[in-house]
DNA sequence: GAAGGTTACTACGATATCGTACTATCCGAA
DNA sequence: TTCGGATAGTACGATATCGTAGTAACCTTC
């Protein structure tokens, strides 16, 4: 019995994945780090605590993955003063620059695969991406724009 | 700019591996674990370098993972005797029984989803998978059946 | 039937991720 | 106001993944 969800998501990802490490790669930083530089292009300032909702990361692991880019000064940790218990991170102009790149890159990427979309088309992936949440029950932090 | 496909297709990726790591930790094994045992379930004997392109993970990382699974005595390894260089893997009789309750899971799993989806939805997603693989022209080996 | 190149896998040290225990802060209720 | 519980993040040892270098077998082509 074939799956013809799992199946193609998973190799969608995959395929995904192949192609995006390859630019990231290029720009010296891991895909994993794009995807977050990226993330925060977008929704900087934001606390750690929301990449783990949206990324899926434990926490300690986020906390090693932000310690090495802050390293490499393409973000910075401040203290929220809202909540002292967290701090909200923020991009350098390094890390916005490189974000911005990898940015373009995901945008580029969308308008390819659109191109070759019909709005029917389109209304039929959302249909199985909303059926998939339904079943899975399983709310993940988004926050599109 | 919203990505209204790179940001879907992670947030169900994300979605489904949730879902089934309640399933396969609750059966004593991580989900990568699992997916290489259902994968098995129906496609061995196969190389590790099967799994290696179906995947994605490192050669050395699957030596690593068969290791323990072995170890576990839910599969085993014989030499091939067309290609003395490689090795077929197996499942063995509890390897067979513990793939075959995750394989129920994943067949439930589609079943329900495919409930909620009518044929020009599933068309539409399927055109969007297609888009996928023809913008990353990445080959992925895939043994539909 | 040897040489050179490719493919299949493993060994092992380097790195990343994870789980757990910990500190600090916030918040609601007594 | 303070007590208990929840939340935000870090530290650190355990585990998994990865990269590289190595061995063995295959497969031409000469």
């Amino acid at each position: 019995m074939p799956l013809q969800f799992l199946s193609p998501i998973h190799k969608a990802s995959r395929q995904i994945s192949i192609y995006l490490e390859r630019a990231t790669i290029e720009l010296g930083v891991s895909p994993a780090e794009g995807h977050l530089l990226s993330y925060l292009k977008t929704y900087a300032p934001c606390p750690l605590s929301e990449l783990e909702r949206v990324f899926g990361h434990k926490r300690s692991t986020l906390t090693s993955m932000l310690d090495r880019l802050s390293d490499r000064a393409l973000l910075t940790r401040h203290v929220n003063p809202e909540d002292r218990r967290s701090f909200t991170l923020e991009l350098t102009p390094d890390g916005r620059k490189l974000a911005g790149k990898l940015q373009k890159l995901l945008e580029a990427f969308e308008l390819s695969v659109e191109e070759r979309i019909n709005d029917k088309q389109l209304a039929g992936f959302r249909a199985v991406m909303e059926a998939i949440a339904d079943v899975t029950d399983v709310k993940v932090r988004e926050r599109e724009i």
